[in-house]
DNA sequence: GCCGGGTGATAATGCGTATTGGCGGATGAG
DNA sequence: CTCATCCGCCAATACGCATTATCACCCGGC
């Protein structure tokens, strides 16, 4: 073997096949029509010259010729790969990667961001974004410029989490708190519950303004009477869930409701027993003691697979009629029962 | 705002600045030079159209121009991010994704590679491996045609893990078992071991074939007698460990350890107490009981950043002087103290 | 013998960037 | 006054591919 092989072209194609550069590209592309014809004998000449040489395409000549590269670009705010981020990230890298492989794209990662007030920056002089024919973004909390300045680039993308905050426009898939959270209201209520305090971080982000809402909206209220406390003085769960006569404590995390009820325990409440506690989010693989902790799970592959599969559409759809489309979707958490939300015990 | 730009160019700016494509094109790679000589004042004009343009560079028209692209290409032989290859690929992706960031480089992964035989293909009709500067290899077993072909097009790349056995030019950054192996036995008979059985796979792969020529090596055997079995008949463990007289067992790696465990206990053997055990392979997170398992611990994120860092040598050397460098590269594996090698007792 | 129409191809062009080889004008040396 | 520099800039070109506009040829009809 040891061809000294540089780099194949369609030029050098159709030098060994005795045809013309523009005949290679319209086998290649099995482009037919009035202007193009190529008979069967040309044809098999070409593909073999083709076969025998291992031609692959240049992807930055298709790229400027103007086609598309079936790549998708994939920017996260801050390092994806490493351990601690693999809890958040990792199913939905998961669910991206078996994603593209159906739709046989690349996934390009913009790892070389430049970092600035500790997150990555998306936009810069060397930015490898146009090679991308579109682009999924991931991160707890993004940068709203960046948002504003891809909708205004008509770059098709599309956002992990909800974003109608920033820019209405921006295409996005997220969860749904409130529904689930309702759900879980119900269920407390129907083992007895009539008081409760929900712990939340103060935060004023569309999924904290969710939980809020759902936590305060009739269907709740009418059910059961909430408490809210912020986490900043933890301490003071314990005083409220007495002067409340609460039975039942919801955090806005798994996190926070670990804290709560090592505080709760502290000053001597029986968890789950004398007060029940869930959180108002992901709670998989977070304990109270022996028990499963209750809440919610997300199923974090398919929020996956239901980006791309919309990035697919914007990056097929022209961009004057991306209206026309549903571009923001939320994806309901599901309920994940756990041990730690029991039946009322009579005081 | 609301621009209703498209894609601002080199010529745009240029426009803008009342130059030519050339004089952008030449202060924004700030080239200088008896050919191109740029005055401040132009310099400054030109930056600023470029500024509040908010112009980025093609990639793709930069790649077709012959510079490179600052994208290493990552491919493995099957998906990467799934919750199951983790374990493996986890530590080896996090070194990349670091040692990327710190070199300035986006990841290409090779999502897209049409599936054959079980295990992806690297080279297909629309592989995007063009556009990347580089390549890393990653995977249990690699395809020898695959990595021949990336010799001959003289195609940077480094695999990771020994490939020697297919192509002694495939530069690579492997694991060296030998000499941690042969150290785990020097202690083993610092403890009073003379006798061993050795239980391994039956492979041929470079890496088994240094593991059993540690374990044949005259350093071992001057010291201890070590019988070797495969893991064909696992029952025959606990025989030959009898027969042998043997009181440590070495296995290929930590899952076969944990197997031959079960059989000897069963067997009625105590472990590690009347018979040590470990592993030649990778023991963090494998306990026997109540023990952390004997064995190696192979520091991946350190092997990646090795091979990143081999690539960019490769990637920043004529082909033609790849040979002056050393592209083959091994590093130790860390023995992994553990608990199942204990003191021989007196019988 | 001329014309229309279909067939099988190709030359020319454009995409956005980098680079080579100038070119006109000013300045300084002889 | 002439010739050689040097300065500041630009036209032209290449990169590999896709696409548009043509072109030469052959065949049949009139």
């Amino acid at each position: 073997m040891t061809s000294k092989s540089r780099k194949i072209t369609q030029r050098e194609i159709a030098r060994i096949a005795g045809v013309s550069q523009t005949t290679v590209s319209t086998v290649l592309n099995d482009r037919e029509g009035s202007t193009a014809r190529i008979p069967a004998a040309t044809r098999a000449r070409v593909m073999e010259a083709i076969e025998r040489s291992a031609y692959v395409a240049d992807p930055a000549a298709r790229r400027l010729a103007g086609l598309d590269n079936q790549i998708i670009g994939v920017f996260t705010y801050e390092p994806a790969l490493s351990p601690e981020s693999m809890d958040f990230y990792g199913p939905l890298l998961n669910g991206i990667e078996r994603s593209a492989e159906t739709l046989g794209c690349d996934l390009l990662f913009f790892t070389s961001s430049p970092v600035q007030d500790g997150r990555r920056k998306l936009f810069h002089r060397r930015t490898r974004l146009g090679l991308a024919d579109g682009c999924i973004l991931l991160g707890q909390e993004m940068d709203g410029a960046d948002l504003d300045r891809l909708v205004d680039e008509r770059f098709p993308f599309v956002a992990v989490g909800r974003r109608d905050e920033t820019d209405a426009r921006v295409p996005y898939v997220g969860i749904d708190y409130a529904a689930p959270t309702v759900d879980l209201i119900d269920r407390a209520v129907g083992l007895g519950h009539e008081r409760a305090v929900y712990v939340h971080r103060g935060r004023e982000t569309a999924t904290a303004r969710d939980r809020r809402g759902a936590v305060q909206s009739p269907a709740a209220t009418r059910q059961i009477r909430t408490t809210l406390i912020t986490d900043e003085d933890l301490t003071a769960v314990a005083g409220t869930v007495r002067d409340a006569g609460a039975t039942l404590v919801l955090a806005e995390d798994a996190f926070l409701a670990e804290e709560v009820v090592h505080v709760l325990q502290t000053e001597g409440f029986d968890v789950p027993n004398a007060v029940s506690v869930a959180a108002l989010a992901e709670v998989r693989g977070h304990r109270i003691g022996e028990r499963a902790l209750t809440g919610f799970h997300v199923r974090r592959r398919q929020v996956a697979a239901e980006a791309l599969a919309l990035l697919q559409r914007l990056i097929t759809t022209a961009p004057e009629e991306w209206d026309a489309l549903d571009t923001q979707r939320l994806l309901s958490a599901d309920l994940e029962a756990g041990e730690t939300v029991v039946e009322r015990r009579p005081a």
